[in-house]
DNA sequence: GTTTGCGTTCGAGCGCGCTCGAAGCCATAG
DNA sequence: CTATGGCTTCGAGCGCGCTCGAACGCAAAC
């Protein structure tokens, strides 16, 4: 499996700035760390999300949830792991536009493979610019905070 | 002057993904390329904003733009040096709240450098989670791409 | 002299993604 | 027996950052 290659990779470009949350790394490789079953305040808690948000997609047609004899939602394994891969997606950028798009298409069948693949290359191209941008902004700034320490603002007024 | 070295850095940090803008190297060091004065559609084709924007960040207090015989706005080399650090910050995503409160210290003078310094430190930090948190849904995209590549969706449904 | 084009001000509107809250249901705790 | 607390639905509201458009001014082109 390339999975670790790939979480090397990952973990590699993180570079410092802090540690490596174990969630994160956890959200990434999505381990069933999962009861078998949760409610929804659980399952926002898992996410990191609100109640009030998972319902939001539910609504928004993203994701269907079941419910126990009470009416209450219950998030199976699967539910779960599409959570998962929503709130990611939603984490990096894609809009919900998109992400309904995407949805249908799973919906859809198999035969809508390719265009799912369309989606998720564009999507982790845009993710890559978005990247690039902030890595300049990040170097511009950098830069104007050794500007700043080194002495009182040089020549910049800002 | 460390500009080279934080230059190479970011560079360096941009790996594949395609080739690095000229644009945004002109954007990152801010060189006298700006001829003496400029209309607000040009500032706006610079900067790649459009021309509303421009006159929103000024109504928002960002920014005080002179104007000519005409009552036209003149964008002179010290405003677009605000309208590139201006833009570089909402890029990485500062809010207009915060950079409202920034130039509102740049405006109160020297003494306000040290609450500056904090600011763009806590911004440095706030790009570099997003920047880790991209980087890690790219590595779950391009894993979801490897699987879907190789053969049609073995496991996972979405 | 009219048209075209670029600029001005200012208030209103919009798209996005939540976020909130009212009204109600059910179960467990005290 | 009454809270308390967690859940339900559904519509409305909100914060952000633009984005638009109306009504106007001036100047160079035709």
């Amino acid at each position: 499996m390339a999975t670790d290659e790939l979480l090397a990779r990952a973990l590699a470009s993180l570079g410092d700035g802090g540690p490596v949350s174990a969630e994160a790394i956890r959200r990434l490789t999505d381990p069933a760390d999962v009861p078998e079953s949760m409610t929804i305040a659980e399952a926002a808690d898992l996410l990191d999300v609100s109640a009030h948000t998972l319902r939001y997609y539910e609504r928004a047609g993203l994701i269907a949830v079941a419910r126990d004899a009470l009416g209450h939602r219950v998030y199976d394994t699967a539910a779960v792991r599409r959570l998962v891969f929503l709130t990611r997606m939603r984490l990096s950028g894609m809009p919900m536009r998109d992400l309904q798009h995407y949805i249908a298409l799973v919906d859809a069948g198999a035969h809508t493979v390719p265009e799912r693949l369309d989606m998720l290359i564009e999507h982790r191209d845009t993710v890559r610019r978005r990247i690039r941008e902030l890595t300049l902004s990040l170097a511009a700034t950098e830069f104007k905070i050794a500007a700043y320490g080194g002495e009182a603002a040089p020549e910049s007024p800002e």
